[in-house]
DNA sequence: GAAAGATGATACGGATGTGAAACGATCGGA
DNA sequence: TCCGATCGTTTCACATCCGTATCATCTTTC
């Protein structure tokens, strides 16, 4: 079934969320650069910098930046596609499906201590 | 009555609600600023510049700095205490509530569409 | 094959955020 | 009345992000 939130049960589950992310003061990605994980991980595969940047709206250097940043922290990875060697496949890691697991449990334990 | 979300629809969530942040193109808070923003407005005031700093575990540059972009787009304002002058107090803006209106409407929005 | 098109990466200039340190204004106790 | 403590701001050096424009590489078309 689907979800019900009141609006201010939603406020302050971003509120618990964010504050948890900002104190942790462990990775601290950009709100694009999680749109882009998110999606990566969500969404079925292939993904490539010209689709992602579609999706979301941005132009392709904005994809690329990304994906060095998150690749630096090792939460995706990317390999030339054999068949178009034009195309960069983006894939997952352990490191990036750890942290994301990290990230859900979080949300969902802030949402399930939300006031009535 | 709290709320029961499981781990996957916390991810889907926030690709969603990210998603049209960033598609939107409009306001583009950082975590903290939203952060920030949150906590002035679901929590009861006084909001002083080392308070906030505080609780979110940062300098306090960077609440001053959060409340200049924040108060140059109208979203909170600063008066100073007349009975301390030192201290400087954070008001909410009714464009702040605005905004955060829109916001949790669409995370409620969002929240509901969510697959089973 | 050569030219045109597509794809991702890079260079550049501008804007913005960060932490550490120092600063001016204000308060309050000796 | 001082003089230390407190508060918010500013300065500094650095890092990162953005969009535009351009580049190198690869593929497709003629």
């Amino acid at each position: 079934m689907s979800v019900r939130l009141r609006p201010i049960q939603a406020l302050r589950l971003w509120q618990e969320v964010g504050l948890s992310m900002v104190r942790r003061n462990a990775v601290d990605l950009t709100q694009r650069q999680m749109v882009i994980l998110l999606t990566i991980y969500l969404e079925p595969p292939p993904h490539t910098v010209r689709g992602l940047a579609a999706k979301l709206g941005v132009t392709k250097p904005v994809i690329t930046r990304a994906l060095d940043a998150m690749g630096e922290l090792d939460l995706v990875s990317r390999r030339r596609d054999p068949a178009d060697r034009r195309n960069v496949i983006i894939q997952r890691t352990v490191r990036g499906s750890l942290f994301l697991d990290e990230f859900s449990d979080r949300v969902v334990e802030a949402a399930g201590a939300l006031a009535p």
